[in-house]
DNA sequence: TAGATTGTTAATCGATTAACAATC
DNA sequence: TAGATTGTTAATCGATTAACAATC
């Protein structure tokens, strides 16, 4: 991807082009726009403005112009955005503008939690496959899909060309799982288990560590 | 709380009082740290330094160093940090040396993992009572604890001095329970509905929603 | 001692914001 | 037209990093 910007009078002859990469940190605004903007649609609203989603989200509205600036022109001066267009652009810009299936490792209380879940659907995913390495568990059918042994993790996650993972497992197995993972291809992970994971470059990693956000909140309080 | 610096030569007959806060993104990295301490100290490690810490978690040691001398000198140069003592210090600055009551609302499948989760007891939490409309689960008793309908929240809160509450309803009651939450005295939310909250300043606020963690990478994904 | 590593400074890098011309 | 709001620029603000004296 490569981006022409304006050269100051007098016109140079070059043209810039540069490869630079959209900020990570402006990359993890889009999915909080796309909540809001879908939860507008939801009230029947039709169009927003940077300053009201701005007041919604507690986010400047110079830094949501900014943010949306990176990917191309969504609004109109004067009115601000369709909210039904920025939406479904911002679902392309994500790439969850279709759904991803998705793997989940380990079938606990939290997998079971994962997997009984309404919301991934309409919102780009889908999970396909749940594995667990109790036999107590395997072969339990779990929203409609039988939960598979750890054997047929890479075999099943090939079969169905899926890139993206959960892994609900303690944190002792989450390596190794992970490891697993991305043998079989797995491109995304989302570890819920409270520990770093390693991979290897290419492979995303987001965490989930409930503790993690209770203990940021602590400092603060008066115990 | 303040800072000393040290003033340049020849030395200044003033001291410069500092009342400037510790970024948030510092407080955020520390739970990070403390996790990653602990981690080793299973291992049976006794010391550490900032490059083998930044190693495992993929930050700069410079960075680490940085971070904790906002609080003071933990180390010693040609040795790092010894492990039991940085853990102990961080679970001060953080003020998880002790339990905190945490209070959680909506005890469907996710509530019901919260609620039975082995691992908040080790690192600073403690659940100490659970809430729900559904007439159907109050009174179920959940890992010892009995389900209180919502008309108790505010009394039970208050009795217990409950400051931390976790958010495990539907995003369409997430803001009325927010609100009663804080009614109740309540100082720090974490929030699993996929929705982002209005709160009074003083009331802190994370979110959990898996889904905005998905899609920030398969933003970086071939679909 | 020689090697290792801290805590801190200053420079660099990057992100956020204020401001405004353009224009709906 | 008058009012509102965008997209973009440049300035500001803040965070990260490189480097190194101090010292264990």
């Amino acid at each position: 991807m490569f981006w022409l910007f304006r050269m100051p009078e007098p016109a140079a002859k070059v043209t810039v082009m540069s490869n630079s990469s959209i900020p990570d940190i402006v990359i993890g605004r889009l999915p909080i726009y796309l909540r809001a903007l879908n939860h507008m649609i939801q009230e029947g609203k039709e169009y927003t403005s940077s300053h009201e989603l701005g007041g919604r989200l507690g986010i400047s509205s110079a830094q949501i112009r900014k943010d949306l600036s990176h990917f191309g022109e969504f609004g109109k001066q004067g009115t601000g955005y369709n909210l039904a267009y920025l939406s479904e652009q911002i679902r392309h810009i994500l790439h969850v503008d279709h759904q991803w299936p998705v793997a989940v490792v380990g079938v606990g209380d939290l997998g079971h939690a994962i997997a009984h879940y309404r919301g991934f659907a309409s919102r780009g995913f889908r999970v396909a496959c749940l594995f667990d390495n109790n036999s107590d568990v395997i072969g339990e059918k779990i929203a409609g899909l039988s939960v598979l042994p750890m054997e047929q993790m890479s075999t099943e996650i090939q079969r169905q060309g899926v890139q993206v993972a959960m892994i609900a497992v303690p944190a002792e197995a989450a390596q190794l799982v992970a490891n697993q993972l991305v043998q079989a291809g797995v491109k995304a992970i989302l570890n819920y288990a409270p520990i770093t994971l390693a991979v290897p470059p290419g492979v995303h990693v987001q965490y989930i560590d409930p503790v993690v956000h209770l203990q940021r909140m602590t400092y603060y309080l008066k115990p």
